[in-house]
DNA sequence: CCAGACGTTGTT
DNA sequence: GTCTGG
DNA sequence: CCAGACGTTGTT
DNA sequence: GTCTGG
């Protein structure tokens, strides 16, 4: 699954690989968590545009917000059919860039992370879905990411990965064409073991990613 | 017909 | 909103 | 994803 | 055990 992930490219790079004439100023991110505010990239008249939405679907017809928190991920193989998706699927893509992303590995009763990141790219562009849900007092703007069976690098590490989109396949994505949704290629990652320090979602600094022993 | 779910992951 | 289960 | 809470009453 | 918050 994906259920931490990084971005500290500056944004001006983001807004050169996703062709976006703006991108909201933010600051590097290493430890970016469910329910915080995160950058999306979505199709809006013919352009790419940059938004801050909350990570948990909130699907339009929920009648209390809080069912967000179990919307982090949305699996590939049933994105397409399942009610709290689909018209997300067919209508309101996006694509979430992440300098690299965290996955957790049972090693002897603990859970150890790893850090994935792009070999030869500056960032991954993940698969995404957004939504928007208007409360009576409270709207909001929310997304999710789907994920896949993780290819034969991420395996002996974890079962499945977020859906890493091409560069080539972006256009066809946001628009709403037909994109495999496959593990990527193993060339196309790097993984490590890192610190547990990453198990407290409000620690946040570069030394996160950085390589531990082990 | 109405009521209730609608999700993923990991672990057992 | 729409589907499944009762 | 992991960490941390999980409750009510009355008073400030 | 399960849900909420980060």
């Amino acid at each position: 699954m994906c259920g931490r992930y990084t971005l500290h490219a500056h944004p001006d790079v983001v807004a050169l690989l996703f062709g976006l004439s703006e991108v909201p100023a933010y600051q590097p991110r290493f430890n970016i968590a469910p329910a915080s505010q995160v950058l999306i990239v979505r199709r809006d008249q013919e352009r790419n545009v940059a938004a801050q939405v909350r990570w948990g679907l909130v699907p339009r017809w929920a009648k209390d917000p809080s069912i967000g928190a179990r919307m982090n991920n949305a699996r590939a193989e049933t994105v397409a059919q399942k009610p709290s998706f689909r018209e997300a699927y067919r209508k309101r893509r996006c694509l979430i860039p992440a300098s690299g992303f965290y996955e957790w590995k049972a090693e002897g009763g603990r859970r150890q992370p790893y850090y994935v990141y792009p070999a030869g790219a500056e960032l991954f562009a993940f698969a995404g879905l957004w939504e928007r849900w208007q409360g009576p007092h409270l709207s909001l703007e929310t997304c999710a990411i789907i994920t896949t069976e993780a290819n034969a690098k991420m395996a002996p590490v974890h079962e499945r990965m977020p859906v890493i989109v091409s560069p080539a396949d972006y256009p066809a994505w946001l628009t709403g064409g037909e994109v495999p949704l496959k593990p990527c290629a193993d060339e196309a990652i790097g993984i490590r073991r890192v610190s547990r320090a990453v198990n407290n979602a409000r620690v946040d600094h570069a030394g996160l990613v950085e390589p531990e022993a082990g």
